[in-house]
RNA sequence: GCCCAGGUGGUGGAAUUUGGUAGACACAAGGGACUUAAAAUCCCUUGAGCUUUACGCUCGUGCGGGUUCAAGUCCCGCCCUGGGCACCA
């Protein structure tokens, strides 16, 4: 008999077309099911999928399809988070407008996923640049903005001189864009802002919700993000009797401030007339980020001359320019101890400042003269007056209690989380929907008058800055209010505002109002979200802000949008990831190419589990393909003994196709479990390729006979749906040649008996002083007494124990026997 | 510096849920069958070492201790790798 060739490619084709004719993978709202939303985070139409991108979605359809099976009413959307940085580079290099170049990507990348055979409802596709889209990023703004949400004002701003645009503190961690990596300024300008500080306790309060889902890191980065700390507002005083207000969490030390510290950008600062002081000011604020943060540059600080008043013992302490204090934190000054904080310890050294103990090391007392860092662990307050003698940890409480006794000072709470800077001085993205009018001022678009259409008709001129500002058919326009003349706000919007409640949006693209509500209320929120770990304090965090806000609006049913997140990791080659720069990128479409999409999604699932990161392995490719092949040829070979109606009534127990029944019926088990409860792709693969292996060893005559046809039968007709979501197209083409009409897409999951799961003979191990000796093969329902017997008997054991006396038996039912001798 | 995750054959990774046969599955390597030959395919071997070559012994999950009849798994102390946080007062 001629062999079938696997002709992945027509296979492939054939399937794809199959199921795009019957609609497959729409979703449509049906109560009697149980819904289940599978999102994986949308791309940016960069042109190309990249294997990250494979990875991602590949996992994504698996869970998708097998949910599918299961009998859930899966809804399954993709799109394109298409505003962004890279199309406007392009339209400066290349002279394509931005909308031309990002189509043309969207083309493209859509073939590719079609040429994977994802399993997407297109019909729910969202397009971020389109107006129909962020026509709702706009109304949603204008939301914010009556609520008090969205606001404008003035900032020292992260600014990145190569994007030429202002950046959120989450896309400018450690003064580095995200972006493009390059050093971020400060600069001074006019900025909107969402509000998310209002939501910091309920951004932490969520996530308890989510501890059962979210990855445990993943909490752990947004609630450092987000950075509460718990402290006191202390009243200092001027010696004119103004109040200098500071934010402290180690009340416990104010008997041990030597000197205050004040940040350069403070506006209590224009007092200042020395010029030698002016200068040093001035050149605090020009440092870049990263010069500031720097552990070796040191900090840098410059004597104002004012003196500050402590309220609790009334000393008097100079007050300091320091280039480390935060404007936006606190009050934007703080009071220093060098003898317990290590940062003001290296300060006051420095310049010379006093140091003084009021806690004490209880083991060896501490010398604030010869000490070479500060004390910052536990002790006993002294130099406190009347909080001396006290732990530290209770002068805490006490001494705040005190202070709002006094009314010198109140418990306060804080968050290192900031305000989210939205402004982006760019011509790709959404506009933001404000007018500027002469004698209204800052007036926002009507609803009725949304979308603010972002104009296509650009000429970029190579000077790399938005070209709006420039076109007067968009900037000049009427006041909303008194039809004055007015320009309109040409900066856009950062292009995470769009990807902040597309999942939501998925729904009902195609609704006239934000969302419908009966979709929406069905489908949300997602159940299981998948994507990087690189977004946990940047997309992720803005979403649940994004949803917790609409919720409050009654546009959601719930706060928290994704009930389950799995962060897949990186794709590696050569130890590095995938990048151009590193010259270790293997391109998709070569591979599916030269193996098939099939193959690929294999090896994406197989090399790794999705937690881990992926080591990409030409040879390992090979060994997908191979084993793809191995199935086909049998499937090709006994096609012929396939009977779908053909039942095992009841098997034989003592017969080698008995065995092979029950790992059969274990397999399913395994592979259920691995893919429903430990997402564990990689160990559900290697299972079936165990069992296909045992598949080869049984002998051709055996399985021509009629116990033999109802196996072969049984087998394929649960191995094959059970490869469909792993590699749905080959499935599909195996599942015809054995005879079936129906497609796996519509078919169920593969059922299992849980007595055919347990093997008739095991094997146990004997053991004398917990060492091997020796094993036997028994039957899997032997009794701990036979156990123990068939170990006693045993010649080598007796060896083993020779003439020592058995103190102790240990039998582990269908495990071991371990005797203990002395 | 602080927090988290991890360290298992030549390689990617199993086993960690519940302490109970370490190394599933795959790759690589070696051997065999088929073939004029090669490819493909199918089969076998494959942690290290030792010897009397045996259903044999010893060692072996980063290092050092400990608990236990029994430890990759639990406890204590280190080392290393990766990730996160790091002037937040």
């Amino acid at each position: 008999m001629a062999e079938i060739e696997y002709n992945f490619k027509e296979i492939e084709k054939k399937w794809q077309k199959k199921w795009e004719e019957n609609k497959s993978f729409l979703s449509k709202i049906d109560k009697s099911k149980k819904k289940f939303y599978l999102l994986e985070m949308f791309p940016y139409p960069s042109g190309k999928l990249h294997m990250g991108h494979v990875r991602n979605y590949t996992i994504g359809d698996l869970a998708a399809r097998f949910a599918r099976m299961k009998g859930m009413n899966v809804f399954h959307p993709m799109g394109w988070d298409s505003f962004g940085l890279p199309a406007e580079n392009a339209a400066i290099q290349n002279n394509i407008p931005p909308r031309k170049w990002t189509e043309k990507n969207i083309d493209h990348m859509k073939k590719q996923f079609a040429m994977i055979g994802f399993s997407y409802d297109w019909t729910r596709e969202i397009t971020t640049y389109k107006e129909n889209y962020y026509k709702w990023n706009q109304w949603m703004f204008l939301k914010m903005y009556e609520k008090g949400l969205a606001y404008k004002k003035m900032s020292s701003v992260n600014w990145c001189p190569q994007c030429n645009t202002v950046l959120a503190n989450e896309q400018a961690e450690n003064g580095i864009c995200w972006r493009c990596e390059s050093e971020v300024n400060r600069k001074e300008l006019e900025q909107w802002f969402f509000k998310i500080t209002d939501y910091a306790e309920d951004l932490l309060k969520g996530h308890e919700e989510l501890g059962e889902g979210w990855p445990e890191q993943v909490i752990t980065m947004q609630r450092n993000w987000i950075g509460k700390s718990t402290g006191l507002n202390i009243n200092f005083k001027l010696e004119s009797g103004e109040d200098f207000p500071i934010f402290t969490t180690r009340p416990d030390t104010v008997y041990g401030v030597t000197f205050m510290a004040i940040a350069p950008e403070h506006p209590f600062l224009e007092r200042i007339k020395d010029p030698e002081v002016k200068r040093s000011i001035e050149r605090f604020k020009k440092q870049s980020i990263a010069d500031r943060t720097s552990e070796e540059k040191g900090k840098e600080g410059v004597d104002t001359g004012i003196k500050v008043i402590n309220p609790f013992n009334g000393e008097k302490v100079p007050l300091y320019v320091g280039n480390f204090v935060l404007m936006d934190y606190g009050s934007g000054a703080i009071m220093s101890v060098p003898g317990h904080d290590t940062r003001d310890f290296a300060f006051a050294r420095k310049y010379g400042l006093p140091v003084k103990i009021v806690i004490d090391d209880p083991k060896s007392p501490l010398d604030p003269d010869t000490m070479e860092d500060a004390y910052t662990a536990d002790g006993i307050c002294v130099n406190s007056e009347q909080f001396n003698g006290l732990s530290n940890r209770e002068a805490i409480e006490k001494i705040s209690d005190y202070a709002e006794e006094k009314e010198i000072g109140k418990r306060e709470v804080n968050y290192r989380l900031r305000d989210w800077g939205i402004s982006r001085q760019r011509y790709w993205g959404c506009p933001i929907p404000v007018i500027y009018c002469e004698k209204c001022g800052t007036v926002p678009v009507d609803e009725k008058d949304l979308p603010v259409i972002l104009p296509t008709n650009v000429d970029f001129k190579g000077d790399s800055k938005s070209p709006l500002p420039h076109m007067k058919d968009f900037t000049e326009t009427e006041c909303p209010s008194c039809s004055g003349k007015a320009r309109r706000e040409t900066d856009t919007m950062d292009t995470f505002v769009d990807s902040s409640w597309y999942y939501a949006k998925f729904t009902s693209p195609h609704s006239d109002e934000i969302f419908d509500k009966e979709e929406v209320d069905y489908w949300m929120p997602v159940d299981q979200y998948i994507g990087g770990i690189e977004h946990a304090c940047l997309h992720l965090l803005y979403a649940r802000f994004f949803s917790m806000v609409m919720n409050d609006m009654g546009l959601l049913q719930n706060r928290e949008p994704f009930t389950r997140l799995l962060t897949q990791g990186m794709v590696i080659k050569d130890g590095a990831k995938m990048s151009k720069s590193k010259g270790n990128v293997v391109d998709p479409d070569e591979i599916i190419q030269k193996y098939g999409a099939d193959t690929v999604r294999l090896f994406m699932l197989f090399a790794s589990p999705p937690r881990k990161d992926l080591d990409w392995s030409d040879k390992g490719v090979e060994g997908c393909f191979r084993f793809i092949g191995r199935v086909w040829r049998l499937v090709n070979k006994y096609a012929g003994l396939y009977d779908k109606d053909l039942k095992i009534e009841k098997s034989n127990p003592d017969t080698e196709l008995h065995k092979v029944r029950i790992e059969l019926h274990r397999t399913v088990k395994i592979v259920t479990k691995d893919i429903e409860e430990r997402m564990q792709y990689n160990t559900a693969i290697a299972r079936m390729m165990e069992l296909t292996n045992v598949l080869y060893q049984i002998d051709e005559k055996i399985l021509n006979s009629s116990e033999g046809k109802a196996l072969i039968s049984e087998v394929f007709s649960k191995l094959i749906p059970m490869l469909s979501p792993f590699i749905p197209h080959v499935s599909e083409e195996m599942w015809h040649i054995l005879g079936h009409d129906e497609m796996l897409v519509n078919s169920g999951w593969p059922q299992y008996i849980d007595e055919l799961t347990k093997r008739e003979e095991i094997e146990i191990v004997f053991q004398v002083n917990g060492k091997i000796r020796s094993r036997a093969r028994v039957s899997s329902d032997i009794s701990k007494d036979e156990m123990e017997k068939m170990a006693l008997e045993n010649g080598r054991i007796i060896q083993s124990i020779g003439e020592k006396d058995i103190k102790k038996i240990i039998v582990v039912p269908g495990k071991l026997v371990n005797i203990v001798a002395k």
